[in-house]
DNA sequence: CAGAACACTAAACGTTTGTTCAGCTCGTGT
DNA sequence: ACACGAGCTGAACAAACGTTTAGTGTTCTG
């Protein structure tokens, strides 16, 4: 268990940054809050990072490595995503909203490895097939990450803090059900896409 | 088809604030930008809407109404919002992420409709039973809003404008998909769900 | 022990922010 | 013809912004 004080400056004010970026956006957020958040002057901060706009890439380099080293084999996305620390995860929502290149890049990596996981899947029987594997992989990934940018929202109405363990879990255990189950009973809606996408495109 | 000229200005200066507020954030948007935008000058945005903060109610409530009036009989979530300008679009997924009192209230609604839409498919047989219907809701939900908001994040790994129908629909078409025929063939990822869950809460 | 390197700050820089104010130009009712 | 309110602007305001500068200690290093 590490307090605020024993950590070195420099790791004060990206956490502080982390947090502030995370909830207030990164437009929102001023160099001097983040300062005084850490207990520093707003120099200092300049010092260390030299610009807002470096702090902001720091906290982007940070979380992509939390992120990355957080899972040992990483074989599933979703677990490393909700076990990673909240104000990591909320950062990690506006970084995707605007579109950070960290962030890209991290999506298209998520996306990439999803992918390979689910092939691997298919080809062990415990996947079904698709149409179009990579659109499924990113709509998948796209449906994980979905609690994690509407947190918020998601927590409001299911009770309790978004964060909280019990409301994500709530949530996740909804949404494993549609996936292995399936959502609707029979092909209407497909069939009914399909049918509109004939129209458009003929 | 209406070009800008023929709006008043008080709608012009809505349009240019969603855009806006949309691309670039509430807080990283300037009264001056917005004005420059709709061709007048910052005091005007002023005289019309009183402050920077009475502008966003009004963002607001635009698009509330855009998308309350949108769909007739309302009866499915999914296509009143891809129908929804892009701008709007946008702008939602903004206010969404900053927990816009009106964002928190059209999320609550669009669940508590599409609740009852799903209970009543579940009544006539088209959709599976669960055993937490809100929590399947509000995840359905959060699947449906997912692509709006990761849109750039989707839409470049899917190649094309994030906001091309194109582009969209192969992310919908995919999603229905895995809602129809499920994702995965057999039980093996929920029932490892529910074993951590029984292991978590004895 | 001198001195370079580092962590850190107070004060100020110029710019941009949201907002105000006095005044301009109209079309409309009297 | 006159006044009036509505639409609209240029100039200015104080506050907050990101950033710079000059300088203070404190800590390694030769």
């Amino acid at each position: 268990m590490r307090s605020a004080s024993d950590l070195t400056a420099r790791a004060r004010i990206r956490d502080a940054a982390l947090a502030r970026f995370g909830t207030d956006g990164i437009a929102g957020t001023s160099v001097r809050a983040v300062a005084a958040d850490a207990g520093v002057s707003p120099a200092l901060v300049m010092h260390h990072f030299g610009s807002k706009d470096e702090l902001r890439q720091a906290c982007d380099d940070y979380v992509l490595d939390s992120i990355r080293n957080g899972g040992e084999a990483a074989t599933e996305a979703l677990g490393e995503i909700l076990r990673a620390a909240t104000p990591v995860r909320r950062y990690l929502a506006r970084a995707l909203l605007d579109d950070t290149p960290a962030a890209g890049a991290l999506f298209a990596e998520i996306v990439e490895r999803t992918e390979a996981w689910l092939a691997a899947g298919e080809d062990e029987g415990w996947v079904r097939a698709s149409a179009d594997a990579k659109a499924r992989a990113v709509t998948y990934v796209s449906w994980l990450l979905a609690p994690l940018v509407l947190g918020n929202q998601v927590g409001r109405l299911l009770g309790g803090d978004p964060a909280e363990t019990a409301t994500a879990v709530r949530g996740a255990r909804a949404g494993l059900e549609m996936l292995t189950h399936g959502l609707f009973a029979d092909d209407r809606w497909l069939t009914a896409f399909t049918d509109i996408e004939k129209r458009t495109r003929p």
